[in-house]
DNA sequence: TATGAATGAGTTTTCATTCAT
DNA sequence: GATGAATGAAAACTCATTCAT
């Protein structure tokens, strides 16, 4: 496992397929981002150091920087992959969901989802982690931008042809959806209690009705 | 054993101020408390060792452990120093302010007043530093608390005999609120850029007049 | 050993005295210095690092950080004490020799005293090692001044009222025998061969007593 | 093993500009030569990593162990090209260069192309960073020799009839010659300021013309 | 020949904390 | 109450070198 070599894979994959289940063809690279993640979500931004990614994927330090060069460069790569993953579901999922009734339905379920997949504890950690760290602070605010475009997007169909179409903008009201969102996050993670996050989605729920008729989407 | 001379000094500041010739100056404990503020505030969480702490402050590293035991302690003792002091302004201006606009307008002016004085640097750079610490994360959740109830008192008031007292629980709408002040913060702080957190409110004031009547604040 | 307490000698370094013989009331700085002065002499400039100065010294590695901030502060600290105290050796001797014959005798000896106390070593090691780091470089270079300017005054007394006295620019030649001296110490070192170095002053000692008219010290 | 493949270029270098199209290029071991030059004229010889070499020439890191085995020992093979190149320039010009006064400004022409050339400031790298390596030391003073020999046999001529002939052993000035040449580099260096060593250098010039009749070549 | 990947041992430095005084 | 000194553990990162291909 220590010595094992893992680059090329052009012919050596082939006996690479037989010798395990999931993780092959991964590339290295992939590997120490899976070790990262899983060390995120396990032990936390603070715990997430190289010596710990290194202990949690069975590599060498030095790998790390070998392939990403600093340790924020591969935490940044985590998490734009993480990312990446998510909102080309997001983009999908949401895309299906036409009324404002259903959009409150699909976004629960994906909130659900990331729950259990543990990309909400890894991307809490990162922001929150990133926070106190000039470094980093600057390049996770600008991996925030696409989620505050994609829900303005989501948004602005929504509000056409509304009566709220002029007196709300939706940049604005995207940035507070991102906001509340990463908040819920945060709280939830924080005290290890998902039910008032729960709580809140259910309440939304409860006012789709309502809200259907205003936004036309009927 | 080192913690035994914690949390004492109401009748011992009474002490003090006889023992010390004139000036009465702030007892150790508060200029501790004070320089872990400044040190937060100047040099975020992760610059605030106890090393930094201490040269800030003028005083030996040692001098935090006699009186705090841990840093994590004094950390707390900040954070609780400071939403002690912001908790009683809250609860005395959202007290005077009556209807819906009122609110919007004073909780407003209070965030630019957090954000001049730095409280919500403070307050940020705590949460998103003690999340991804295992030994902080719950202690620092367990400090929001008193600031949901705060706001479901807000809300409950507001909703008593509008329409939607029945369709809407209090006590989730104020986990929403304090998340969403918690995202609206963290983000700000983490790109340095209020403008967002400034249109999001005006947002939100340019909507009180259109609520005022359907809360029956008139 | 690990564990004992260094500092503060008042009372106690009365009861150190029976301790031990001849590393007494040394404090703890100049305990770390020696340490680096021994590793400088016996691992070379190359060898010298935190953690082979403290395991020589038998103390930790973060006390030479403790006490001098870096590790470059300590070999300059290092190099500062040697030079100081060499140099007030070469100032008592030099000054009693007063014919050029003499001065090349005393200069002689010297050298070999040097040589057998491992200063020459260590100046040796600190220069070279110090020329391929750009942060030691100017500093060690600036401790190179005073040897010059004590050259410079030997040589003013010399060449006062001789033949030279116009034709010869004291300074430059002060800088060309500092250099000499420099050479000599780097290639003996270098090659563990003194027998060279020797044969110089041996030349330069055969020398002495036809320059001494020219100089008029008869 | 590895180090097989050391030291047989001059057959197989026929071969390659066979094989090679057009441009006969440099061989890679020059190639390799070459970037380990000027890494060291441009990073200093603690800046000479490995990593730093290939950087710089544009080629694999594992390069330099194929063909040089250890990393000393490219490093050796760099100052010994460096070293070849000068001493055939030395051997010419100062052949040509009769009297003492010619000999000297000869001498004072080659150091100032030295200079431009950036070979005082790779040899200076090169012998002060070997100091303080056992490995490297012994064999960098090795590659010295040559140049003392060269030295010994200038004055030699010199001294051929002179007065000091009897007086003088050439072998032991031109250590001196060497040592001081080294010295005066290594200050100059040191602290970036080559005025000191023109002075020595203009000093020297104008002391030509008294030392001429002195050694009889008028 | 040449290379990308990998590694073990090393580096300086910072950390929270303890202890004797 | 307060302090200077001391420490063990850990941090990020770099090094020369090896190896399979």
């Amino acid at each position: 496992m220590r010595g094992e070599a893992v680059g090329k894979d052009r012919a050596s994959a082939m006996l690479k397929v037989v010798r395990e289940d999931d993780d092959l063809r991964s590339s290295t690279k992939d590997r120490i981002i899976e070790a990262a993640f899983a060390t995120l979500k396990e032990e936390g931004f603070a715990g997430t150091s190289a010596r710990a990614i290194a202990r949690r994927g069975g590599f060498n330090q030095a790998l790390i920087f070998y392939h990403f060069g600093t340790l924020n460069d591969l935490l940044l790569a985590t998490l734009d992959k993480t990312s990446a993953e998510r909102m080309s579901r997001y983009r999908d999922s949401m895309g299906e969901a036409l009324s404002v009734d259903e959009k409150i339905q699909t976004a629960t379920r994906l909130y659900r989802e990331d729950l259990g997949s543990g990309h909400i504890t890894v991307i809490s950690e990162m922001v929150a982690g990133s926070l106190s760290r000039p470094d980093l602070g600057p390049e996770v605010v600008a991996r925030m931008e696409p989620w505050i475009a994609f829900t303005e997007g989501v948004i602005g169909d929504l509000l056409a042809g509304s009566i709220f179409e002029s007196a709300v903008n939706p940049r604005t009201l995207a940035f507070a959806v991102v906001a509340l969102y990463l908040g819920v996050d945060l709280l939830s993670h924080l005290d290890h209690d998902n039910s008032r996050a729960e709580a809140l989605f259910q309440m939304a729920g409860a006012m789709g009705p309502f809200l259907a008729p205003i936004f036309g989407n009927d």
